[in-house]
DNA sequence: TATGAATGAGCCTTCATTCAT
DNA sequence: TATGAATGAAGGCTCATTCAT
């Protein structure tokens, strides 16, 4: 059985980032924190004023520097977003889940604590997420970046429900892929809801409600009560 | 026990739209002539080439008229956008369903109904309502307005919910709100997957599907094998 | 002696607007108050809201009648502002003063009444003066419309003045039309701040003061000192 | 004795300028230096245009930059007019006259420094201020700077008249504001008469008559002829 | 490497004027 | 005469990008 990893599915930056767009890093130190402060000052007007509205000018002003000095780094304002991307999908791309399968009994574990660990980590990159969904409605690369993290993931997340079917132990009439869809949707999505428009929820009532929600809709029995 | 209307949820629009951004329509008929044609060349370009990159002079000349025309009726991209989405949404409110209710064996059926007719509509918009999505991310009145219609949607289907949790037909210890944020999310979502990032899944699958995935993940059982 | 006139020096409406540029007034009576009510609206608007930040439409409209309607009756903004004008100094021209001369006790009185005249017929026109000085600060015509006025009325003040000196009973070191020029400036200006600038003098205050000044400029004894 | 300073009067830039429209001075010379030939190239085109009619297109040729040079330094039309004035105060704010007080002989002489003064300066500034007289007309900010401006010197002026009159040296039947008021625009009228009328009057002349006016308006006897 | 001034294409917006009805 | 929709030249302003120092 495959362990759907963490479900990231809508919009959650991945190991995807071209990063052909970035040039090679500075050699000298002083240049290493040159372009630090400057991804990070990036980082922080853009979540501010969003991709749009943001002006390359006030990224340089917010690193203490000049604009000259911007495009020593960076070519273009989508150049220094990708870098931003880069920096926050270390973040996203911890699930930090042991691979722990093959166990039935650990099945609803390794799915909460999947969940969970996608829900907090949605928590520390929300505004990013909300960026990243502005840039995707742009930017055709941006767009085709998020559209291949989603279907990677669907397709781990697919080919584990189909695995469970095969062992009996889904509802085997749901289609796979589109049920990984769906599902992944509702998770990435009440992430969303929580942290992006203000609805706040407490992460384990999300963990808990997702958990569940994701158990039932499989038609799977929750071991505890199996074993109980 | 109420009917969840269709599960328009995540992003369409409404009867929400702030109408005080219009002006009065024009007097005579070749005015209302002249704003319908600039109306359906912006859906067009709007469409065609997204919001943030379309210019007015685009619309103008689709419309084959002057830029001084498109000032006679819109004061702002903004403006025409809202008039975009108020020709849209008299399509995607109508659920065009009968009030079934009480009757248990048709919740299916109902729900079955309610996600067609969202599906369909969907399809129809499908562009209309990525562009809604940019915008929603650009401009906060129209990202205030996706989140209103989101919020009412869910507000009906929580409550449908809770009535089902207690006629004893839906798994009680669920969240009624959070359940159905996911729950519409993940038809919404399902929704976009296929008609805008071109998944292009079969409508009856998509409503099969999801009709079956929101039965299982409140716990309801089909009517049909109820009664087998 | 020659009677000063009023002292409407600097920038009153006189006779000599350019009527060539107005074109034959209509010949129905429905025209001639359609032509009537654009120029009082064309008034009030312009008074409001200043020659320059007006537009057609604004007096169209102010007038309830529509755009074309005005081309009916007016070729441009400056032809329309002719008109105003031409109303107003209908009432500016009006000394009211009867030829009092020849008789030295009179001469405080006459210069007084004139005085008097002036401010009141300003104070009825005053938003009328600031606008036809800000247009002619952009329109050479009208600026030379006002500049001929200004030099009329001097010349006519300067020849009074000759005369009063040639009686000896003004100082003959003063410059005649360099003294006109001075002493109508003088009586306009206060005008100018009391109505236009919020002032808000007293009006016999004022006719007080300037007759005084005027009188004592010159060199003149008041003639109540000269039966005394 | 107080002394009345300039009769500056009407319309003469002062330090009352709005230095808060006025961006941070660049920091090379190199930008030094093109702001300043902007500054320079602005006071040509407003001279020979009008404020109206002069855009800033015009205004960036002439000092051979780019229109978004212009952007570099000025936010708008408005703020390269207060950094033109705030050229031309330093000129007019120069009264050039020392502090000869308490002593009668003296008024005479000190008046008509003065008036010389403000003759030749205003000549100097005689387009500026016809600009300025033009810009006030529009828009309120520098109305206000105008209007502030005369105040002030009027109010110098009529302490300076009290103190006369309470010197047994004026007639003290005159109201000392509107009197300096009266007094103010008549010696700010004749130089705009002649240097921006084309009146063209001779200095000397002018400085004689508007000395001699002022003493006989306010009831003093020059103190030549007292010698005589 | 760092700086910041210089550039101008590109888009928005206004409104006097024309013209078909 | 009256109407009001249609027009587009004209000018304002932004900001990513270049370049001389």
């Amino acid at each position: 059985m495959t362990k759907p990893g963490s479900p990231q599915g809508d919009a959650v930056p991945g190991s995807l980032i071209d990063e052909s767009h970035l040039r090679s890093l500075p050699v000298t130190a002083r240049g290493l924190r040159t372009r630090q402060s400057l991804v990070r000052a990036a980082r922080r007007v853009f979540e501010r004023d969003g991709f749009i509205n943001s002006r390359l000018t006030d990224i340089a002003r917010e690193a203490n520097t000049s604009i000259g000095t911007f495009y020593t780094y960076f070519d273009s304002k989508d150049e220094i977003f990708t870098a931003v991307l880069q920096v926050a999908q270390d973040d996203m791309l911890h699930p930090g889940l042991p691979h722990v399968e093959e166990d039935p009994e650990n099945i609803a574990a390794v799915l909460e604590a999947s969940n969970r660990a996608y829900f907090e980590a949605y928590g520390r990159n929300a505004k990013l997420m909300v960026l990243l969904e502005q840039v995707a409605t742009i930017n055709p690369e941006f767009r085709a970046l998020r559209i291949e993290r989603s279907r990677l993931f669907t397709v781990r997340v697919a080919r584990w429900i189909e695995a469970a079917q095969e062992a009996g132990m889904a509802d085997p009439a749901l289609d796979p892929v589109m049920t990984a869809r769906a599902l992944a949707s509702m998770v990435s999505r009440l992430a969303y809801y929580s942290f992006s428009l203000g609805e706040d929820w407490d992460v384990d009532a999300m963990v808990e409600t997702s958990t569940k929600l994701w158990f039932n809709a499989l038609g799977m029995t929750l071991p505890q009560p199996a074993s109980a």
